[in-house]
RNA sequence: CGCGGGGUGGAGCAGUUGGUAGCUCGUCGGGCUCAUAACCCGAAGGUCGUAGGUUCAAGUCCUUCCCCCGCAA
């Protein structure tokens, strides 16, 4: 089949492999412009436009697709299929209706539920047990279209989005294998989402990655694995942010929530409903990385010191 | 030159107005205890990131370079 490939970060690499793998035509890849990163603003390639330089494939970065520039670009491709993974922009309803055999997109939750830009991290966050991927037929509206084939999969207790992230990509790229098998053989059921059951997972960003402590130390333990690796749930102590990386629920102990206290060399935090979660792994600004017992050697603490919900 | 923090015995940190280095933990040896991530005694282990400079004397002041990290994008 003749593809259109749209992607951008890691997520979308194999998706892009797969169909390569398939034999499939790819007559073009989109992807976000390069962006300055790290700490010297090195303008860097998207993880897509990396794979399609190597495999030779012509790449396509427009600032937008709402343009008549665009979709005259895409016409001349002439696609059977545009496949949408992890772009990050809206297809216009004009370039929705270029492809002969449709629009269809890979998205990382069972949909209805979850979409949106961070359909993983808010399944992890929320506690949920099961998720998966879905593809669909694109529609106008986000993550809106008719849903053809589904993955399920269990979230693991311990799983950290990023974790989940990496086990959902490749199953991705196989529903959309079979996807698009079936599409050719004129055997798929599209079907439409309820939308009253729907919901919806919004980008990450620093400021809802900070922790309440009068939550429930479940519900923060869940935050912790869902703003992993990105942007990593934080709190702050003696005016100074302090990220968090893991953790773990445990027992109960009456305190002011953001409480924290060492008992055997394990550093504990006050929770709501008299909860206490421990922290395991953590980073003060401008060190390393480090385990709580290594932390807990240089930072010595009076009782009733407490994580706080802003720098102050 | 985007902003900022930091490089001190194995780990995490202190080191005041410059006078040759401490703390907690770990390690090794010994002791005590029914027992303990408990306690007691003792020991090993540091060119204080690098290269220069100032000084009678620098971890502590000045300069060079290297490396690590947070923010921002």
């Amino acid at each position: 089949m003749r593809i259109v490939f749209m992607g951008t970060p890691d997520f979308a690499v194999p998706c892009l492999e797969a169909l390569l793998e398939k034999g499939h035509e790819i007559c073009g890849v989109f992807t976000q412009p390069d962006k300055p990163k790290g700490r010297k603003y090195v303008l860097t390639p998207p993880p897509v436009k990396e794979l399609a330089l190597e495999k030779g494939l012509t790449v396509y970065q427009p600032k937008t697709l709402r343009t008549e520039e665009a979709a005259a670009c895409i016409r001349d491709l002439a696609p059977d299929c545009i496949v949408v993974v992890a772009y990050g922009k809206i297809l216009p309803k004009g370039i929705l209706e270029i492809p002969t055999m449709g629009c269809i997109n890979v998205h990382g939750s069972l949909l209805p539920k979850y979409r949106g830009a961070a359909p993983i991290q808010w399944a992890v966050i929320n506690g949920e047990k099961v998720t998966g991927v879905t593809t669909m037929f694109m529609a106008e509206g986000l993550d809106t279209g008719d849903m053809l084939l589904r993955t399920e999969t269990e979230i693991l207790p311990e799983e950290t989005a990023g974790e989940l992230f990496d086990r959902l990509a490749p199953m991705g790229a196989d529903l959309l294998v079979k996807t698009l098998d079936e599409l050719e053989k004129g055997s798929l059921h599209a079907e439409k989402q309820k939308d009253e059951e729907s919901c919806y997972a919004p980008q990450l960003s620093k400021e809802t990655a900070v922790l309440d402590w009068s939550k429930p130390a479940d519900c923060i333990y869940n935050k912790i694995r869902g703003m992993n690796p990105w942007p990593v749930a934080h709190t702050f102590y003696k005016g100074q942010m302090l990220k968090i990386y893991s953790s773990a629920v445990s027992g109960r102990k009456e305190g002011v929530p953001g409480e924290i206290f060492q008992e055997k060399g394990r550093l504990y935090v006050c929770c709501g409903d008299g909860t206490l979660l421990e922290v395991l792994e953590l980073q003060c600004q401008g060190k390393k990385r480090m385990q709580a017992g290594d932390f807990l050697r240089g930072h010595s603490f009076e009782p009733g010191e407490r994580f706080e919900l802003s720098p102050q």
